[in-house]
DNA sequence: CTGAAAGCGCTTACAG
DNA sequence: CTGAAAGCGCTTACAG
């Protein structure tokens, strides 16, 4: 079948294109016999109205552009999920955009490209520079963004600050001390702004429970597995060890276990580990975290930019996603064995984990920390109630 | 700045629109000297040309939706983004579909609207029924599969027969004699084509080798972590046990090396475990499994969709991607030990894995199977030389 | 090499 | 309630 226009379904049903566009827009003004021709007459000949003719009359697009650093990461694959679900029911086209460095971005914003292409423009986790804050504003229309706020622009986010204290602060409770930090890499390329958020929050706890803080206690590990791994191996070789670690996000917590677990080190007998995110896997590790729906956030903000690109109240607003936190099971007391003395007992040296010659060693690693059988009493593990799933129920 | 047209840049090159136009397409015919001042004129105007209507004149809308089952999984997140860049290489617009269910998908594919939106459709593995391949053919835009090959249209595959069998030959050139399969549900709502291919390849090899199959040694797994636990569990709750587990994707695998450490089976010594993709995390767990490159995948089809939906020669092709397997930590020579003996000694009762009893056992759990130190010498772990750092090097 | 004109398929005041 | 007409911003034969 060819392609059926409006004049053909006209034709049909014995009518102007204009009765066809009014009746199937369904702008009113049309008698219930006609519409009821011209449905027939529309649907014998299958036919769509034509996007290209319908956005040059109108000067609507009806598509938005969902605009991603990463479309690999959890995070935001979770979020173009979200966001996806809601474009789609809205009927609207989504386009979709990965904008690595902040060259290529700019330059697409600025180039106007945009602008005569979509009514929205869906922007995730980007730290913006002023004059790609400036060129999204000249585009001139909506422009929404997920964990990040700029002025002007509505945006959804979780407390990144207060989540982390939260997070920290369940390890100055359980009695630790000496707290470290696995954060992002400051010089990160894609400017990410959540890392200082985390790591804010990791101060305010700390600071508010008199403990220590300081480079000793800090490390990068990149927002990644093998990162969240140098970033251990590091800590493990500072002249003072900590009792625990809080990860800015889950997948250098996974990276730490690895660690600890390769060096000897219990979890959470000898370490606690905290991450951030409640990533798939999280439960796998049993790993003590805080949680977020970030497929929600990705729909919260999508839903607030159709309706923005449909013109309809298109106040920015700032909205808020809740997080919890979720205590598993790599998290405890500190035991009165430092983990210092723990390794000097075991292990020809802690700088020898850097080395081969550490996986030589006689004794087999440990367990990851995950279901551990002992477990101190302040530790209350959510889930992991039975073997074979591992679901966390919300809330 | 106003959205300039055509008529702007012509107006104030003192050209006509058709100067403009040929000039700006480069299609010649046009002096050094007028596309030189249609040129500046442009850019001093911020000129674009508009989308809607270039579509309108030309028929051609520069644009390809990519069909996708899931946004979230591993395997189509990496699709999708070496999709992306071909993509947008290109300089076409990039359609997203997140096409869950089958009755959805098919209303998409007849309702015609795919046709007058797009150039070219890339569909992600997807068993398609009678009705949906009609729809798709009668689009009349060239369709490219990832992961699935339909008569008449492009695609591109690795062969998943060839590489399970070679993975279970792995098993069998080890010495295993009784070896298991976690295998994706065939009642799987996605009609996923690639479990039931991953199975061939594991029944060819066991049949070459001579070695008993069957439902004994048959669980499902539903591609997931969890499913791989139950479908473990399941296993080891048979009458006689398997000395190898070959899980048809790398997820079901770490569900696999979660419940052995559990039930406190070593790996590789009391159990093998072969997975399949090299999913990020597979090294993270030293995972033996078939490495496939899943964004050059993406790459290698969204190249072709490109070309055909350009015109250019659309004869439908069907790529071969390479896999290669990787030895890691996890397989091993069989021991003469039995899994049976070990867990009749250990554990009260397989069938305890199930129950929550199990974990209140006494044992801790142990390693998940990564960096074994005693390592038989036929298992040849490629990477994990160094500690911090696990990123495979190709080949 | 350049321009006038038609046409792509719609929508939307504007008349009736 | 309905239709004729203009217009959205381009491209592309068709003349010159």
């Amino acid at each position: 079948m060819e392609k059926a226009t409006i004049k053909d379904v006209a034709d049909l049903a014995g009518v102007s294109p204009s009765s066809v566009s009014r009746s199937l827009r369904g702008v009113g003004g049309v008698s219930a016999a006609t519409t009821e021709r011209i449905r027939a007459a529309a649907e014998s000949l299958g036919y769509t109205v034509s996007p290209a003719a319908y956005r040059l009359a109108t000067g609507r697009t009806g598509t938005v552009a969902v605009v991603m650093p990463y479309l690999t990461r959890w995070f935001f694959a979770e979020l173009l999920g979200g966001a996806e679900a809601v474009v789609r029911e809205a009927g609207l086209d989504l386009l979709l955009y990965h904008l690595g460095d902040t060259e290529i971005r700019q330059r697409y914003f600025s180039s106007g490209i945009l602008r005569k292409r979509v009514d929205g423009v869906l922007l995730a986790t980007l730290a913006l520079s002023d004059p790609e804050i400036h060129a999204l504003r000249s585009l001139d229309v909506p422009v929404c963004m997920a964990g990040t706020e700029v002025d002007g622009f509505s945006s959804v986010c979780i407390d990144d600050v207060s989540s982390a204290r939260r997070a920290v602060q369940h390890l100055v409770n359980l009695g630790h001390e000496r707290i470290a930090i696995i954060a992002g890499d400051p010089r990160e390329p894609m400017h990410f702004t959540v890392p200082p958020r985390r790591r804010d929050g990791y101060l305010a706890a700390l600071k508010a429970a008199g403990l220590p803080a300081g480079p000793d206690l800090e490390a990068q590990g990149a927002f990644t597995v093998e990162g969240g791994e140098e970033a251990t191996v590091d800590l493990l070789a500072r002249d003072v060890l900590p009792t625990a670690i809080f990860a800015e996000c889950d997948e250098m917590a996974f990276g730490a276990l690895r660690v600890l677990g390769r060096v000897g080190l219990r979890v959470p007998e000898d370490m606690s580990v905290v991450g951030f995110d409640n990533h798939p896997m999280a439960s796998y590790f049993g790993l003590t975290t805080v949680a977020q729906d970030v497929a929600e956030q990705g729909r919260m903000i999508a839903w607030h930019l159709v309706r923005s690109a449909q013109g309809n109240g298109a106040k920015p607003v700032r909205l808020r996603a809740p997080t919890h936190l979720i205590v598993r099971a790599t998290t405890g007391a500190p035991t009165r064995r430092t983990a210092r003395a723990i390794l000097a007992g075991r292990q020809p040296a802690v700088a020898g984990a850097k080395s081969d010659s550490a996986r030589r060693s006689s004794r087999p690693a440990r367990a990851n920390g995950h279901d551990p059988l002992t477990r101190p009493p302040m530790a209350r593990p959510a889930g992991n109630k039975r073997l074979a799933t591992t679901k966390e129920k919300k809330g």
